[in-house]
DNA sequence: GAACGAGTCAACGCCGTGTCGAGAAACGGA
DNA sequence: TCCGTTTCTCGACACGGCGTTGACTCGTTC
């Protein structure tokens, strides 16, 4: 009894679920299902919210019933997970290079992270509202987003605490909070602008003013 | 037949749901129901989350049966968004009040403006993480939260462009721009502290860091 | 060809929502 | 005082989503 991957309990590492034991990974039909259900997800995810979607529209869409979508998957969140998986790894990726890449100057530098961060859930613009929806009623989905926002959160205090240790950027609230405070409008920013529900800033106009702001924060000076 | 508060449905102004036509309000036992609804509402968010809150928990608390609560409110949502109504009622005082109070200068004035937006939804915890819980659900709650949202973010730019033309602030992004990035980093830095999940501001740290952020950002000046 | 595991699904139980229609309770007049 | 109207109440229902159970098929392996 395959005990689906085991997204939705547990959190932690568990990468790639062990798949292909055996010499040749005989009759793998149960993949096929697996990744059918994995597409049909990301398909209705581009029509209708997660909410919207059943456990029977992703069974109905991958030709198999109900009761056999849980032979895969324990939940529809766990499928959901599954999917944000590859975004996570994707975002952790564009994350490393943007910071381990030498920036000809700070502005260069900053405007890379954030655009780097902007073109990450933009390409996935479906599944970044949908995890954002999911964070409400799923505790893994939540913490899964927290672990990104912390890592880029310590990244970003990081750089900050390297500007002002070389003295080029002042001091002022501790560097950690700045990044989180930060961190927080970026990801509310580009999340109105991908959902478009609300005002909300124009896509072209989101690494602009974001930039605006983290540079200002970061080196600026207030008045007086 | 009292069709409820009709809240849930057609947005717009609806104020006091036109109660006590006849002369005396004769008989209001119906008005204890309703009030009592809404206090098993807001005492029940105190302990658990929205979603956990069922209808049948609602009229049980009230003292009523399920159906009976259909009488008085058209859903679980109409129930919240009457509830919010008062939150908005406050959070648009406490912004009237603070945009037209002379400061004693733009440090004092933004102060004074980002701890009465932390206030208002601090003072009323369980409704603001409920109202964004509400969000991804019901478009009725999201468009009021809209509505709130907007009215800070005019208030903002406007202020925002007042210092610009008396020559306080430098130019730069569209003071609209900056207000909305602004705004949705205070409401996404007040709601994680608020609501406690993932890695969040402590309260006392929250107006201190925003200030910081809104200072350097509407006068401050990037490096070079 | 028996035993096994992977894969499949009809049928079930549970819980939540919202509705319908039959009443009880209070009032306001004739 | 009775009678109609309005207000209010709820038992019973229909529906839909979730997750489980138990039996059944079908290849593979020994």
């Amino acid at each position: 009894m395959r005990a689906g991957n085991l997204r939705g309990m547990s959190e932690g590492a568990e990468q790639s679920p062990v798949r292909a034991r055996g010499r040749r990974a005989a009759r793998t039909s149960g993949d096929d299902r697996e990744q059918a259900i994995l597409a049909t997800a990301e398909r209705l995810l581009d029509e209708k919210s997660l909410g919207a979607i059943s456990v029977d529209d992703l069974a109905r869409g991958a030709g198999i019933s109900r009761p056999t979508f849980y032979f895969y998957f324990p939940s529809k969140d766990a499928v959901l997970l599954t999917l944000l998986d590859r975004v996570v790894a994707e975002a952790d990726e564009a994350m490393r290079t943007v910071f381990e890449a030498p920036a000809a100057g700070p502005r260069e530098g900053w405007q890379r992270a954030l655009a780097a961060y902007h073109d990450t859930f933009r390409s996935h613009r479906a599944l970044t509202v949908a995890w954002a929806e999911a964070r409400s009623t799923s505790a893994a989905v939540r913490s899964l987003w927290a672990e990104v926002f912390e890592r880029w959160v310590q990244r970003c205090a990081a750089a900050i605490e390297a500007e002002r240790a070389r003295g080029a950027a002042p001091a002022g609230v501790p560097a950690r909070n700045l990044a989180v405070a930060l961190t927080s409008m970026n990801e509310r920013v580009i999340y109105a602008s991908l959902s478009g529900d609300g005002p909300a800033l124009a896509e072209s106009d989101v690494v602009p003013v974001l930039l605006q702001v983290w540079l200002t924060a970061v080196y600026g000076r207030a008045p007086e």
